[in-house]
DNA sequence: TCCATACATCACCACATAGCTATATAGCCA
DNA sequence: TGGCTATATAGCTATGTGGTGATGTATGGA
């Protein structure tokens, strides 16, 4: 699992990937509409794709000739469970609202 | 700020670096004792330092002839932040807290 | 069957990164 | 001043990463 953060971390850390999540955020693309805003070649833009599926960002599908890209949600939610370690440092008042929300749903109360 | 995410990104796609991390939360550390852990040289982790140190994540500060690190969680809630466009795709009660809290502390002064 | 489309993979290059050892620098103490 | 401690920097090597153009492969249609 430190291998996943390393992966998800390191593919998150470059910015034409981030933009490709961005677009992805608005609903499945096609390696070609992925590619467009983008001035790289289309190798390029498939080995970001890659790096993006290693590390469980995105999936990809198949629809006649193309192979439409989704996201994948959970990796994001392996650093964000991550994060929560760290949470307390920067927001305070995130803290509050956390345990506000444990009492509410039920969970248990450590 | 794309560049400030390339570098926090990129910093804790390190899992010596994430260790790093974990043990400055529990308070400041010199580098010595930040390096015990790990079988690594001491100029290794004075990289890995310098790394974590350039994406904000860490500051040094100056005690006799050492210079203990202390975290610095600022560069995290940027991070933080980025990820808040896509926390509804994977917690959705998230969402409804975020919601109520927004709404709790309009109504507060802090 | 043959061609076009959409994409993946290959082979290569330039540069970045992580590690090492050796050495330099800064503060403290005798 | 000289020496000890703590840490940074330099110089080197090996490997990883991001880009390219060229080529391979799978699907759909004429």
């Amino acid at each position: 699992m430190d291998d996943q953060l390393d992966a998800i971390f390191s593919a998150l850390s470059d910015p034409t990937r981030r933009a490709i999540l961005a677009r992805l955020a608005t609903g499945k693309a096609t390696v070609a509409e992925l590619a467009d805003p983008f001035e790289l070649s289309q190798p390029a833009i498939s080995k970001h794709l890659k790096v993006l599926e290693q590390a469980g960002l995105i999936r990809s599908g198949r629809e006649a000739n193309s192979r439409p890209r989704v996201l994948e949600p959970a990796a994001l939610k392996t650093i964000a469970d991550w994060m929560a370690d760290y949470r307390r440092f920067w927001d305070q008042s995130f803290d509050r609202l956390d345990d506000y929300l444990s009492k509410v749903q039920g969970y248990e109360n450590d």
